[in-house]
DNA sequence: TTAACATATGTGTTTTTGCGCATGTAAAAT
DNA sequence: ATTTTACATGCGCAAAAACACATATGTTAA
């Protein structure tokens, strides 16, 4: 029962939801200085967060130069594909722009 | 986004988890002392849980003399939808008899 | 090699959460 | 009328979580 509650635990946090919410809807990877922009958060503050998400096997982190970047964990588990679902159906309205700033900001990514 | 957020923190406490569980599998109100008898907690705690429940809108209560029964909270959105299925898919073994303790009790509840 | 960038983490502080105890209220039983 | 049963809640405490600041590590650029 820990790893349910965990990954509930793991997302009952504003910042942590908008992130997994973002991976979710996005479908790109993407790296902590962008998740910083995009959620106007700490750099020391994400990175903890997605430490937690880590640990809830919610992401995963692939290192690229000096960037890391953070991805859903592929889905294994009823249990989990419904909850990404469960997180889609959350409306972007809800998430005070963030996703259209991470549009405008994955645009801008040289290719 | 707050709604969302209050669902998954009532679902990330091993008690409230149980209770909502219960809920889910067994097809029935059950009320605080049989809550408190399956689970094996204080009244006080189950009671506060339930009110987290409550706030969260998961839990409704209805009050029949001197007992309050409580049940889920008829679905509307699509995103409690899915949050239901998620756990309904935790298997009944994870949650240590709960459930079989709480349908002996409910055989013996007198018609 | 030094500087700048990207990310992670140690430390101290504040906030939130869960618990135990005691107590309060209301209905039912005696 | 008093006691018992069922449930809820105020209070204080301890543990956990979230945060801000400073700093450490590794990587690329100058």
């Amino acid at each position: 029962m820990d790893e349910h509650i965990n990954i509930f635990k793991a997302l009952s946090d504003a910042t942590r939801l908008k992130i997994v919410w973002l991976l979710t809807n996005i479908d790109e990877k993407i790296c902590v200085s962008e998740i910083v922009e995009v959620l106007d958060e700490y750099q020391y503050n994400v990175s903890r967060h997605l430490k937690i998400l880590k640990k809830a096997n919610l992401v995963e982190e692939v290192k690229e130069g000096k960037w890391v970047f953070y991805y859903l964990t592929p889905i294994k588990s009823e249990f989990r594909q419904l909850i990404q679902e469960a997180i889609k159906t959350i409306p972007e309205s809800q998430m005070n722009n963030e996703i259209h700033k991470c549009k405008l900001l994955l645009a801008e990514r040289p290719k």
